[in-house]
DNA sequence: TAGATTGTTAATCGATTAACAATC
DNA sequence: TAGATTGTTAATCGATTAACAATC
């Protein structure tokens, strides 16, 4: 019924109030107001306010915030209080990077399987997960719920394993593959592309490397 | 002279430009108009002018964009015309999977080597670029230049490594750790916050449902 | 009650889109 | 030249910040 739409922006802050939030609660830290969250988070005050309100009120006038309380509510925005199936395709170095770090576990997102074509890799085991052969994938997913999939592959191959996905009722995919992907709109895509981020990083340093030289 | 500063919003969308481009000139595209890179891209022919032309006129009218062209003329804005030394400290499996992706190569950064504190890990190579003691850090720093320090260790080692860096005068941080390192100004930070990436997934698959669940 | 701080409206700022004159 | 398409200005849209009344 209330369709407010949230923003984007929005979206990508959510995250990183949590992981404060989080850190708040393991230095025992009760309540706090938004001025002093502003502060340690270099945002203005006015923008958590803005940013929290979309979602309900969370505070109370002359308190502030229930550390607790705002974590676990931010929570449940986010989708942390379900539990999410998650299979890797592709368990190559990142893909063990992904499979090997429990904290995700912890946020709710178990780790199924793996898949992927090389015959050395099938059959091993990262932590309890099981690496199966690509060839699987249709037959597992029938099988098995797959909220999302992650995409850890060269993206030669990126494009052709997103339709299968695709047409195994997937939707939700992770994908790190250097490559977007042409999907239909009701399937979601969260994109990490490295290479992106590491140019601009280099933007970066080239931008202040040219000043540098200009103040001369 | 020019001071325009340049939009954040902007240089996160150059690196897209340059992998269309690259792709474009895979398939022996020679020349493009912005309204034929905008459905190719999803995004509007005027912001692709827009973007552009904050770093000067390289199309031409009637015509529109010469594809290698400006594809080079990106590049030398991201600063891949030049050569960018990375280190990478924490050789654990993100460390591996960054340092061998040999694309990373090609756009000119240069992986010299890793760091860890695991003696297993310890005198290794990947490729050939070995591993070394993590308290070898500073006097490998001072003998070679380092134009970038990858951080895939631990958030809990995180802070701590980074103030080490920024000692050694590393002036950019490509983090990977769960965590913000607050450093001084003059220190660039490209953060990659694979945990964050998921949750906005995750925000995203919890206000489908919610949705759907509103529409009975 | 007085002080503190939220929730929310209004003002500002910035980014995106539209439009079109310039020009190849 | 006529047609196409850029570069750029102006209009719109959206996001951030400021301000303050509501209220704990």
């Amino acid at each position: 019924m209330e369709e407010k739409e949230i923003s984007k922006a929005v979206i990508r802050r959510l995250p990183r109030y949590y992981r404060y939030l989080g850190e708040l609660i393991e230095s025992g830290v009760e309540r706090i107001s938004s001025s002093e969250l502003s502060s340690r988070m270099k945002v203005t005050a006015s923008q958590i306010r803005q940013d929290l309100n979309n979602f309900g009120g969370f505070g109370q006038q002359g308190y502030g915030y229930n550390v607790k309380f705002l974590y676990s509510e931010i929570a449940k925005i986010l989708g942390l209080d379900k539990k999410h199936n998650v299979i890797i395709i592709g368990a190559g170095n990142l893909g063990h990077a992904i499979a090997n770090y429990v904290a995700f576990e912890k946020r709710g997102f178990i780790m199924t399987a793996l898949f992927d074509i090389n015959p050395e890799r099938i059959g091993k085991k990262i932590r309890d997960i099981e690496v199966l052969p690509l060839s699987e994938l249709e037959a597992y997913i029938k099988e098995n719920e797959v909220d999302i999939a992650t995409l850890t592959i060269p993206k030669t191959a990126a494009k052709e394993v997103a339709e299968r996905l695709v047409n195994c009722g997937v939707k939700a995919i992770w994908n790190f593959a250097h490559t977007d992907l042409n999907l239909p709109e009701d399937v979601l895509v969260e994109n990490v592309h490295l290479s992106e981020s590491l140019m601009r990083l280099s933007y970066n340093i080239t931008s202040v490397e040219k000043s540098r030289e200009e103040q001369k």
